[in-house]
DNA sequence: TTGAAAGCGCTAACAT
DNA sequence: ATGTTAGCGCTTTCAA
């Protein structure tokens, strides 16, 4: 930066008006200026910026599992949203959690989600975009309120904490999943749901439960295999087991897509033939859900649009906006496909 | 920090000494101060820090398309390996690019991808490991090697230009595929690659090519239908065309697997069946490439390794290792499923 | 309209 | 073993 101020014969506050286009210099200045650093290839340190400013014009969204498409469906129209608001957004994937076997690893998994999340902060992020919360996160949230660190929430929520949040109203969705099943005649329906301390996988099966409820009918699994990871892996093992259980079932509702494909996976071993002997539901619509040639029936949500709203709803908080927490339903559809 | 060095009654010195594990400070007080630290929930400023030192203990990796689950598993392999190197690795969707059109679009896309990488740099990220490069990118690796700042390339890489990189041996395996489709009694085999300015399509191409000729055959499908995007959208449309055409064809070997989930969406339309009417092979082995009863046949490659090998191999040049280029080639492995 | 100077929070060389 | 201090590269207040 001084190189710049020297070369053009002018101070380094006058570099610094130029390029960051803030008044106090003539349009001349501050053109000859902006062609000498360009010449000169001088960039302005963002650290240095940062240390000054204290905001670093970037947020931070943390994916717990980089690897599940649905959710980095979710990134990229938070990538557009934020650039467009000449905002940078820096994707940390934290790993871990999703295959949390008991409470040490679930433990684990929040630690290193604070840990992942602090050190944002700690980078000067303006604000954090947070995916895939259990209820063990609550106390993070606490904590970013506390210290005014901007936070949204997408898709999952932690329920009792107030915080912004975009998502779909899970509840309805897997209600309407349960009553197609039934219009096309299935009465044997088995649940097969994601993390129990999930509170969307909550929602979804008590909107399973709910709807089944309003027939007169209930899961046809019990309920220890209700719950479980939501990975391809854990919908294959839990079909295994309920196929292995011997009791009659003509369909599968699943608490998300992955799960749905793991049983796919088991009904191809077993030699079910699916939709015929069994259907299978998911709910996400994470476009490999409809691959080959058995597509996947299932409920799609909005993600690149959830990413979008995220980061203006994230916006309006980095601006100053404090008013009451946020939660924004945004509309899902149905999408009978292939496997009902 | 000098709160927390009050409350010590020592200077700000000591606590940096302490909190950072640098010599300088006795046991005792090293302790005491970190005590006192962590009660006042002090957290030193990684951007101050930063500023001081000229590096954030951060690398870049940048995905042309987060979307891509072929991608993300390198990247969740990159991640545990810095993790363990105590680096964060700061991910970010550069968009655009993939589909481009034209050359125009092409620029546009080179310029996104030098601009992000350049706010990686700009932030004192201490190197960057590139993905989808295209040979369009050539002057962004060259202006990273002028200016000294790691860099490796994974997967695909930019011909012509020395730099690190790891990734498999594409014209090996695309023959290998060719000759499984040729035991298999294949004889008029399409080919349905990638960017023609992608050194990996741009290998797997010749790969296809030479095993054909190696048996005296050629690919059944005209040049002009043979390079495009990798998307399984192209796939898709590029198949329908070649379907139209009405040429025979009892195979197509795709330059990677998305692209022939989209072939397998045309099969689907247009009702052939797979394998009988029409062999599909991949190649890449994305998750979802074994989704649901129609498993694809592929080549799989090490993709978490890839991210793996990748950060130690930029850890090494971080650590001032100025050695010539090193191209690391993993090993890859035909995966022949039902689709052939 | 422009320049001088203080200071963001830390580290590291040097002095004690 | 501990403290003092300069300065990383920038922004911004204040003075000219």
């Amino acid at each position: 930066m001084n190189d710049v101020a020297r070369v053009a014969g002018v101070s380094s506050a006058s570099v610094s008006y130029a390029l960051t286009g803030a008044p106090g210099v003539s349009d001349e200045l501050r053109e000859r200026i902006r062609a000498i650093a360009n010449e000169l290839g001088y960039r302005p340190s963002l650290v240095a910026q940062g240390l000054k400013t204290g905001r670093a014009r970037s947020i931070g969204l943390l994916l717990t599992d980089i690897t599940n498409p649905f959710y980095t469906e979710i990134a990229a129209g938070a990538v557009a949203a934020a650039g467009d608001l000449g905002y940078e957004v820096l994707i940390s994937h934290v790993g871990l959690g999703q295959d949390a076997g008991g409470d040490d690893a679930d433990d684990a998994g929040a630690a290193r989600l604070a840990t992942v999340a602090r050190a944002h902060i700690d980078r000067y992020s303006s604000g954090l975009l947070l995916t895939s919360l259990l209820a063990r996160d609550q106390p993070l949230l606490a904590e970013l309120r506390r210290t005014h660190v901007p936070a949204v929430q997408l898709y999952r929520r932690v329920p009792g904490e107030p915080s912004d949040w975009v998502g779909i109203d899970d509840h309805a969705a897997a209600g309407e999943i349960i009553n197609h099943l039934l219009t096309t005649g299935r009465r044997h329906i088995a649940v097969l749901g994601g993390q129990r301390s999930s509170y969307a996988s909550a929602a979804r099966e008590a909107g399973f439960v709910d709807a089944l409820s309003a027939a007169g009918l209930q899961p046809a699994n019990p309920d220890q295999g209700r719950w479980g990871d939501i990975s391809r892996r854990s919908g294959l093992e839990r079909a295994r087991e309920l196929f292995a259980r011997g009791t009659p079932i003509d369909a599968v509702a699943c608490g998300n897509d992955l799960i749905a494909l793991g049983v796919l996976d088991a009904c191809r071993e077993d030699g079910f033939a699916v939709p015929d002997d069994v259907a299978v539901t998911g709910l996400d619509d994470m476009s490999f859900a409809s691959v080959g040639p058995l597509q996947l029936t299932t409920v799609t949500v909005p993600r690149e649009l959830i990413g979008r709203r995220g980061v203006q709803m994230l916006f309006r908080r980095i601006e100053g906006d404090s008013g009451p927490p946020v939660e924004e339903v945004l509309p899902h559809q149905l999408r009978p496909r292939d496997t009902t």
